[in-house]
DNA sequence: ACGCGACTTGGCCACTTGACCAAGTCACGT
DNA sequence: ACGTGACTTGGTCAAGTGGCCAAGTCGCGT
């Protein structure tokens, strides 16, 4: 019924559109001034609206912090992970799948600084406290399952679960992503993770490439 | 002249005493309620200061930031670093190593806290930008005098320069710090590093303690 | 047609914030 | 003694803040 006023210009909205559309207006106010020089009539001018739209649509402020934690806005990466995985070095394979990680974080920083700037606010709220926990918990299970993909596709062999090997990489990549907002040391970023890159190889060994077998071999 | 009449209790106090004060009291409030709730007012009151204190010893807030991260007061990890080093092996050293800066995090979570909440704040500011890189500098440095350190108290060899490892160990510990303050979960962040310091050791060889022999010997 | 109820809007409120200032107060050198 | 200048203090200000609301507007089912 309301699908056919979709792209009409200034039609009246549904209070679930205008959620939406507020949300990635925080969003993008967020990106540019921070947490702290997002106020709501920022957001609403933002999203062209008048000031009063906001608490029709959110009871609070802090309810629509809740609902972009809890993921009704996409602020991390992406799912489109288009490389890696020929038959490869196992070491290039694990160099690439950090590079294509990375190079979801570097192409937007802002996003990644307001992740560290919402999330060190919202921790301090009693009632948003576990957000960051869940968010961090759905990256961890997302690198889990790429861990997986590659092993499957690159015909790896992992030394420890790969659940180990996800958290490695996740945390290790949120700690350079935290030093390189400070200093935008591009040169010194990339060979961080070249060496990281190399480290996490020494877990992993080639599976031997016969076809169905379900047999390990030990590394030679 | 000023110095026997410190221990006063309420007399009248040195523009650079208050500022001092009025530094440690800003950061206590920062732990506290974050950087959202630092107002002027309530820094002042934890210092147990009038209002109007505050825009004497400093001309704005942003004055006050620059202060705190630029070092006049201490946010991050003291210098204090007694453990470590006997002739135990290459892999326990570096895993004590890693535990002793862990336990720096662990033992003041806020502090931490703090430095997110104000480093992604002050990163939006252009004047106040660079501080953190400072900062993040500093602290490289100091775990380069202690990888050092290691290296010749421990007799250990790196197969790569003492920076790089420098590097890898600041970032990933930001990252399991940032992670950790998401989720609180001790035995998940235990067993991160537990592994990384095994990942690091294979960067290293015990050194052979004899002068009249310069090869080296592999680890066990 | 027509009225109910979902949407809109601008204005208002109580409150906080950073900043400033004009009076005061007191220590100290001369 | 005494005044000069560094310190103190409370009050005030303009600009913003999140939140609320009453009056309006309009779509849609009946």
């Amino acid at each position: 019924m309301s699908e056919q006023e979709k792209h009409k210009p200034h039609r009246r909205l549904s209070a679930e559109e205008r959620r939406r559309r507020l949300l990635t207006a925080s969003l993008n106010v967020m990106k540019r001034e921070g947490i702290a020089g997002t106020s709501t009539r920022a957001i609403c001018a933002e999203a062209g609206m008048p000031h009063g739209a906001f608490h029709y649509c959110f009871r609070s402020k802090r309810e629509l912090y809740a609902a972009l934690l809890a993921g009704d806005m996409e602020i991390d990466l992406d799912d489109t992970w288009p490389k890696i995985s020929p038959a490869a070095s196992p070491r290039e394979n694990i160099r690439e799948l950090l590079l294509a990680y990375w190079a979801q974080i570097e192409s937007d920083p802002d996003a990644q600084l307001v992740l560290y700037d919402l999330g060190s606010f919202v921790l301090r709220d009693p009632e948003l406290q576990e957000l960051p926990a869940w968010q961090h918990r759905a990256s961890l299970h997302r690198a889990t399952e790429y861990i997986t993909r590659l092993r499957d596709e690159a015909g790896l062999e992992y030394l420890c679960e790969e659940r180990a090997i996800a958290e490695l990489v996740t945390t290790h990549l949120d700690g350079v992503a935290w030093s390189w907002l400070a200093h935008r040391d591009d040169a010194a970023t990339h060979a961080n993770l070249e060496r990281f890159a190399e480290l996490l190889a020494g877990l992993t060994r080639r599976h031997v490439a016969v076809e169905d077998s379900h047999t390990f071999e030990p590394a030679p």
